[in-house]
DNA sequence: ACACAATTTGAGTATACACTCCAAGTTTGG
DNA sequence: CCAAACTTGGAGTGTATACTCAAATTGTGT
């Protein structure tokens, strides 16, 4: 049978709450209780709808970067800026949501590595963009030279954003597009 | 008075039995319990010598990273490649205490900043070291511009490490090495 | 209105954790 | 040898956590 409107709805209210717990409070205060108590709803139904807390998590993260997401049907016709300036965008205008990224991305045990997995899975997509926008820009660079050129940039993106989330009065989007125009 | 050396030796086996958790086991196996057990120590004892467990972990990361410091003493005459190859021997010497490093620096909530401060301040006497070097090897740089490049290569290392630490099948070095020649 | 699947409930489990307290014991300098 | 300072044992505190389960209820297609 297929799925009730009810259990939908209330999917979309446990998202909600687990965004905007995430969104103004981060990782901490992101515990099941507090989630089930602003969704209205008990820890069984989210058991029903969710296999783990963290799962309810990586969803709204993943949903979260889609929404600044320049070419979001992958059309294939985003610049290297573009993609950039995107990634500048989400530390921008979702801090909290860009710390728990990078938590989420070393949290669990190294047994657990579920999140891991998917952590690494979304940054080889990001690689294969930036690489694809790359070889867009500059015909005469081979793949293995643009995946290469892809990792330093994403990893230093990466690294300044770490950067920032320990110290937010760094300042992230002029070293962001510094670090770009040096490694494209 | 001073500190008796029944004290000092205490202190001594539990750093020890910390250093060797963290490079076996990582993080998550370093509870206080296991810290204890392996110090044979009573948890009393932990806490007249040290603040926290958190407290014992920072001492032992910065141990770990002076071990393979290029220039302990501060000397001022280590180079840019110096600095960097200290920082690549530390990932690939110290691997777990490596991760343990990057999620140090994230981890305790927004309130308990001091392990953040702590890293923080290590964050930019690495900075300032890198800067100098820059300006010895090259003359004609600013000390804004020698400060701007350090933040912008440290990152990148930075970045490249936590990529690492996400899948340790990346080639490290190797980018690691690519991104300095083009940041320098 | 019926059957059956989807959903909800909420008390309950397990269990792990960092940290405290203080009386009793030990070391040290004088 | 003494007294003060330091160290130790270890049971105990307090609190929080994610997650489970069986029974009750509700939604849906026919």
């Amino acid at each position: 049978m297929a799925r009730y409107q009810v259990g939908i709805q209330t999917e979309a209210r446990i998202i909600e709450a687990t965004r905007s717990l995430l969104a103004e409070d981060g990782m901490e205060a992101t515990t099941l209780k507090a989630i089930c108590d602003r969704a209205e709803v008990r820890s069984g139904s989210f058991y029903n709808l969710f296999d783990s807390k963290e799962d309810a998590i990586i969803r709204v993260v993943r949903e979260s970067i889609e929404a600044v997401d320049p070419d979001p049907h992958h059309a294939g016709t985003d610049t290297v800026d573009d993609l950039v300036e995107a990634y500048i965008r989400f530390f921008d205008e979702e801090p909290k949501m860009a710390r728990v990224y990078v938590k989420a991305a070393l949290a669990g045990d190294s047994s657990a590595n579920g999140a891991r997995r998917r952590f690494l899975r979304h940054h080889q997509r990001r690689v294969e963009r930036f690489a694809d926008a790359m070889q867009r820009g500059n015909t005469s660079l081979t793949p293995e030279d643009g995946a290469v050129q892809a990792e330093l940039l994403l990893g230093a993106l990466d690294g300044l954003a770490f950067r920032w989330a320990l110290d937010q009065s760094f300042d992230f989007p002029k070293h962001a597009l510094l670090a770009a125009e040096r490694l494209v």
